[in-house]
DNA sequence: GGTGATTGTTCCAGTCAGGAACACTACTCT
DNA sequence: AGAGTAGTGTTCCTGACTGGAACAATCACC
């Protein structure tokens, strides 16, 4: 069918499927509202060089800026959301990368004072409380419209699962902190 | 001080300060055993260009190849340990990363059919369990020195951590495969 | 003494992030 | 009307990083 893709252009494919047609920086905007807390928000310039790279492909096609619009937007072709569905089912997903500066910190944590380990946990909390109440709020968004059978049905399943993993993360860091003092 | 690197330039650094030194290719398989499960594992060229950089800003020392031994053998000098310690002190931690591909293909879930979808949590399933009795085996062999102020208390608490994680997602993939079958 | 696995290293093409730069539109304040 | 500021829209460049291929030396084993 079709050669392989970076993820990236699937998951930017996959934001075209809602049934609307983005410009390049809607697009963005879009990734910074759901891609963000799965997988990466791509860099504007990374968005703009997969729209390229999916027209080529012909799995988007832009609408010409018209008179009144001063901007191209894109839409997902037939072909794109075959080759999307055909993604979807034949190739295996890897397993998640989790990039996660604070456990990498805590790792070395014999370099530095045991206080310095511990407010370096506390400050996490307050991250975590601060991007579960951004995420609250996507998942806000979605409320009515993710009945089974629903557009959003599947974003809204995906952010409960998110909310889920900060929770269950808030407490794991508690727990360290417990230990922590401990000594 | 010194400029800024790259959090991956750190991470290595911090794996040269468990008081042995490594070549190049020992390095990775350290990275393989730990830093793999909450960060990334470099490639190889990378970690190879790494200890370049780190060399040529004096953070390690590379002992040249003796007559017996056919690699170079790096370690952390002084400084290395000094930067190390203001960047674990002073550089505020970015959130963590997440690219989780499942969580991806669940978001755009309504393209396929929902057997499918629940196919695919079911595989995360044994795929989390595979990896979980991979980070059990690492945080075993940490066993018995991880005694706070012992040199493994901290990559002993980070494999907790991590296999609290794993657990915590199996929970919430077996309660979102519920939820799909309510329907 | 051969053969395959492991150790050890280098090079290259391509993906991607992040920031700077630029331009145009829309809004408010004066 | 003009000035300032915020938002929309896009492009370009540098450097980080991956993954794979290629290569060589050593070790274990039969």
């Amino acid at each position: 069918m079709s050669q392989d893709l970076p993820t990236t252009s699937y998951a930017l494919l996959g934001l075209l499927t809602f049934g609307d047609d983005l410009t390049g920086y809607e697009l963005k905007q879009r990734a910074d509202r759901t891609l963000r807390f799965y997988w990466v928000s791509p860099a504007m310039s990374q968005v703009y060089t997969e729209l390229e790279r999916l027209t080529a492909h012909g799995l988007v096609s832009a609408r010409a800026a018209g008179p009144n619009q001063r901007s191209s937007k894109y839409s997902i072709t037939a072909k794109g959301r075959r080759t999307l569905t055909a993604w979807l089912e034949d190739a295996p997903p890897e397993f998640p990368v989790l990039k996660h500066p604070v456990a990498l910190r805590l790792l070395i944590g014999h370099l530095v004072d045991p206080e310095h380990s511990k407010a370096l946990l506390r400050e996490h909390l307050a991250a975590l409380t601060a991007r579960r109440a951004e995420l609250e709020q996507v998942r806000e968004s979605l409320h009515g419209r993710d009945a089974p059978g629903e557009a959003f049905r599947y974003p809204s399943l995906v952010a409960d699962w998110g909310l889920e993993y900060l929770d269950g993360e808030r407490t794991i860091i508690e727990k360290l902190l417990l230990r922590l003092d401990e000594e």
